[in-house]
Parts: C-alpha cells; sequence; structure tokens
DNA sequence: TTGTATGCGTTATCAT
DNA sequence: ATGATAACGCATACAA
C-alpha cells in the first residue's frame, strides 16, 4: 500500500508538497500539483486514516448504534441517517449492540478512539453515568431515545401524545374495555414511560379503569403477538381492543385472533405502531402510529453538521410529532 | 484521553511495561501488572486503534455492504453476521452502498487503510476488475452475490434450483399460464440470471411457453406487487399462478389482487422469496422460499475467521440451498 | 513556493 | 524482567 512517502519519492517533491495537494491547501505551483496527482493515481494512492486521526485531523464520519437491525424501524431510521449524511459528505456505519451493554461499550470506544467523529444512539444500554463519560471523546446524540436535561442534544418523538391520541381513538370509537401492550414494562420509569403515561392519561380522561390482566409487557415479535391473543381468547372477561407498541405485534394478534373466528374489528379493535410496510397488507389494513423517520434522521445529522462547523455546541432538544394513521382494525 | 504514555508514568513504570501488559505478554512481574493495571483503570485508559493499526497491528472487525438495509433480506443476514462475528470476538460494522458504485468504493477503501479485516458483499455494484483490485488489501468474500472462477471466496444459495423447485410446484399444482416476476431483468446474465434459469428450466421440462406478457422485471417493492397486480386485471388472457422474486411483491400482488374479488389461490396462485415476517400474517399465508440466512452469516464468519487465522487463504465456493415452503397461496 | 523536522500513540527490536 | 528507541503515515510549525 503505496504511502505519502513513495508519492514522493515518484514526484521528484517533498512529503509536504504532497500534503499540500491532497489537503488543496493554496500556494503549490499548478505543474508540481499535477506532477503529483499523477503519482497518485499511478500508485493509487490514498490517505491512511489511521495516520490521519492520529495528527487529530477530524474525519467526518458518523456512528449509529441501534439495538436490531431487523427492526423495521430502525432499519429506517438507519436509512434515512444515511441517506441525509450522505448529502453532507459524511460516512456512515452502523453498529447493532443487540441491546447489550458490554456491546455498547465497545462501539463508544470508537468514539474515544476518534474512529468516528459522532455516535448516534437509537437506544441506550448502559447508564446515563457510563455513556456521559464518553462526552468529551465526541459529539453524542440521541435519537428516539431520550433523557431530559441531562446535557445531551436529542431528537424524539412526544411518544406520550402519540399513545394518547391512539387511545384516545378507541375510546371514541366506543370503546371502554382497552387492553395495552407493551415492549417495555408497565412502570412509570425506563422504557415506554411516556407510551405508558399517554395511555394512562387517556384511560383516565374518559374515566376507564386500567385492568392490569389486559396489560402486556415486553412482547416485540410477531410471535409474541400470538401468544397475547391466545391469552386474550381464553379469557372470561375480555376487552374490546388493544393498543400495541409495535406492528408486528398487532399483526401476530390480528392474524391468531383472525385464524380463532374473530372478526376485526368487530371483535376486537386493534392499533399498531411505527407504520411498517406489514400495515398496509395485510388484512384489514392495521390502524397505526405513523412515525417521522425521514425527519429525525434528518434532524440528526443537521444536529451534527452544524455542531461540526463549529456553530456552538448547545444542547438541541428537538421534538417531532407522530400522526395517527387510521385504516381498517379499529 | 489518556495514552499509554500517561499511564507509564502514573505506574511509574516505561511504555514498554505497559504495553506488555495490555498485550499480555509475559516476562513482566505480578506486582508491576498490577500496578499498571491499576494505572489504566484509574485514567480511565484503552489503546488508540489508530496507533496499533499504523503499527502493522491487526484488528478484529469485518465490514458487511448492503444495497439496502430496509430489504429484511439484508437486514436479517447482518443480523446473523454480526451475532456469528460476536461469538468469535470480532466487531462488526455495517455499510449501506445505496445501490452506488462511488459508496461501494469509498467503503472498500475501509479495507485499503485497515479499518476493517475484512469485507463481507452482498451485492456487487462496480466491475469485478475494480473490486478485485482491493484484494491485496484484505479478504474480501462475496455472500449472496457470486461470480465464479474469480478468485474470490463465495457463499451463496443455488438459487437456480430454488426457483426451479418453486416454478415446479406451481407446474404440480395444475397450472399452465405462469407468470413471472423478478428484481432484476429477464437476461441470460446479470442480476438474478439463475432465477431465470431455473423458470425456464421448469417450463421447458414441462412443455409449457414463457409469455413475454408474464415477464414483469425490475420489481422490488409492496407497491410494486400492487402495479403488476393491476396489470394482470387488465389482461384479456390471465395467468393462473405467478411466481415472484420477493415476498414483498408477492405481498403487494397478493393484496391488490383480494381487493378487486380475486380469490387466493382459486383464481390466481402466488409464491414469493425470502420468507419474510410477513410471509405468515398476510392472509392467506405465503408460499415461498425460504432462504437460509442464518448459515450464510455463519458461513462467511467461519470462513474470515479460519483465514484469518493464517489456515491457508484458498477460495472457497460454499454453495447452500434454499427450501421451499408451502403455505396457502398456492 | 517548497522543504525539514517533529510528534501523534503504539509496538518490536535491541539493549541492559 | 525492564527500558530506551525507532518506526508506522501523516500534517504542521518553522525555515529557507
Amino acid at each position: 500500500m503505496a504511502t505519502i512517502s513513495d508519492v514522493a519519492k515518484h514526484a521528484g517533491l517533498s512529503k509536504t508538497t504532497v500534503s499540500r495537494v491532497i489537503n488543496n491547501s493554496p500556494h503549490v505551483a499548478p505543474e508540481k500539483r499535477e506532477k503529483v496527482l499523477h503519482a497518485m493515481k499511478e500508485l493509487n494512492y490514498s490517505p491512511n486514516p489511521s495516520a490521519r486521526r492520529m495528527r487529530g485531523n477530524i474525519m467526518t464520519s458518523i456512528g449509529v448504534i441501534v439495538p436490531r437491525i431487523v427492526n423495521p424501524f430502525f432499519s429506517y431510521l438507519v436509512d434515512s441517517i444515511e441517506k441525509a449524511a450522505y448529502e453532507h459528505g459524511y460516512q456512515v456505519v452502523i453498529f447493532q449492540s443487540d441491546e447489550r451493554r458490554e456491546k455498547e461499550l465497545s462501539f463508544l470506544e470508537m468514539l474515544k478512539t476518534k474512529q468516528v467523529d459522532a455516535m448516534i444512539m437509537t437506544a441506550i444500554e448502559n447508564d446515563w453515568e457510563v455513556i456521559e463519560s464518553y462526552k468529551q471523546y465526541g459529539l453524542i446524540l440521541l435519537c428516539n431515545e431520550y433523557l431530559l436535561n441531562k446535557g445531551v442534544s436529542t431528537v424524539r418523538v412526544d411518544q406520550m401524545n402519540a399513545t394518547f391520541i391512539g387511545v384516545k381513538h378507541l375510546i371514541e370509537k366506543g370503546h371502554r374495555k382497552i387492553a395495552y401492550c407493551t415492549g417495555g414494562l408497565f412502570a412509570d420509569d425506563g422504557k415506554d414511560k411516556d407510551r405508558n403515561k399517554g395511555f394512562q392519561k387517556a384511560m383516565k380522561e374518559a374515566g376507564l379503569d386500567v385492568n392490569p390482566q389486559w396489560v402486556f409487557v415486553e412482547r416485540h415479535s410477531i410471535e409474541d403477538g400470538k401468544k397475547v391473543a391466545d391469552q386474550i381468547i381464553k379469557m372470561e372477561d375480555k376487552p374490546t381492543a388493544i393498543f400495541t407498541g409495535s406492528d408486528e405485534v398487532a399483526g401476530g394478534i390480528l392474524v391468531e385472533l383472525k385464524s380463532n373466528g374473530f372478526k376485526i374489528p368487530n371483535d376486537m379493535a386493534i392499533i399498531g405502531f411505527d407504520d411498517q410496510p406489514l400495515a398496509e397488507i395485510i388484512d384489514p389494513k392495521l390502524t397505526t402510529i405513523r412515525q417521522p423517520i425521514s425527519k429525525m434522521g434528518e434532524k440528526c445529522v443537521e444536529i451534527i453538521v452544524s455542531q461540526n462547523q463549529g456553530k456552538g455546541s448547545e444542547i438541541i432538544d428537538c421534538e417531532l410529532q407522530n400522526e395517527l394513521v387510521i385504516r381498517e382494525s379499529t
């Protein structure tokens, strides 16, 4: 692999001049520039990023950590980040944490060692105090996941309101026995806490009680959804509607109920989350909450670009709104 | 960011000794080792990979280039590679080429500059001659995409046979008017050529002609599938079955036909490709070709690991078999 | 306008 | 068993 010295030798010039050409600084004679360029082509030379980084030279690459790339929400989010970053001349590298703390940490090390200049975290596995200690090494951005007032820029959606309008939609359809299914826990803190609050708020406003038997936690996949349906089928006192935390779970519930003779939405109204492609091909088509994924990606990149250009390092908190997409399952 | 010198100073020892501890080479007194370890903790030290790479020290990271991460086939493939690699202590970085030649090249540069030690390419955008020139910088592996006898290790599936058994299944169900829908072109070379051959072989063996009107090319999405359905609906002479190159397209066709009063599979049998999650939640459930995605990922990592351990650098050509999953749409 | 010398953080070599 | 030093490839301060 050719080095800058090889190019210099080949061109009969010094390394400095070659470096000047590479970084197109002025004060280099056109003819010499040509010579250098020619030598670079000839030797198929490209600068060694490791060496550049060692010199403290900042690169333009953005890391994105996702828990599970097979989750369409995250793959679409990554896609939008990648496209937006490309427009600005940034390269994106994607990491899958698999929801493991140690993987997340090993990725953050890349920030520490300047392998990437900024890291977008779409979920958080470790305690914030741990992650925060990496802030000194580069820009950390939270996207989707968020922690308020922790001194970190954030792009997020108003999950509480999203859930609120979803549940309210069910209530307006006349439902009073509403089940709730989440990917997180049904606690006031931790994962999906805002969605929980939105659910509780909507129920309370309508004077409805939350039936703990109708609350399902930590459900993620189509399979999980089918199991939830099986549980509901066996209940004496069944809900008439269910709000779920993902289209996949909603899809699983829908399919399993259908194959057990339930009519959707008459026997059970179902509402999903994310507006994934499957929402439109399932029968009946799924009512769901659409996330502003493209905007999220664009906003993340916008923040990184502006901060990288040294236009200040203020903490930005960007909140975007979800949208209720009413189809046939409610 | 603490360096090895800081640690050395802090421990009252030399950089060399610290380095020895880091790379746990022998010949270092237990008490000094302790001192170093302690200093490392104290200073929150971690080695700088850029510096290590400059020294020619190989790391253990694998790059994976995918055309589109939102395509479930690729996201699941990446997932399986990531999991297998993790088992072997490798870190995986994912790149999206967006089917652009220049992006693919910029990713290959990472190989050249030792940012990654091996690159798994799941598609090829540039000419092989161009890509081949990067072989000297690190291990290149083709996964899914393949080029025979080009001196590159490959993990692939027998797409021709997969398509053959799929189409044969339709024929055995009594169909004689079979449509064909592909993501590539209907040519003897290029993308999806093997699938085309499999289709033609099955048709020929059954003494059936290929009706060019029933061949649809470059169809990828659910939307594309719906458009194909609309075309078919307008035809005077309609096929009774259709083989498609992806579950998404199949799903789009199925949904659109259904909403136009077609009964599946009676009025139209449909077969998809990939066995994506949606195949099982669509109604009727989709007959499809399952790809051995997990095996593909594992095999890729296995090859990289063994070659990296210097157990030879022979060219390996691994061909895996697909599996026909018969559900309700045929 | 061009070149020389230095240092970035590591590790291998060669002493001691 | 431990340490001093050179070298990896690059960009910059400084010199010419």
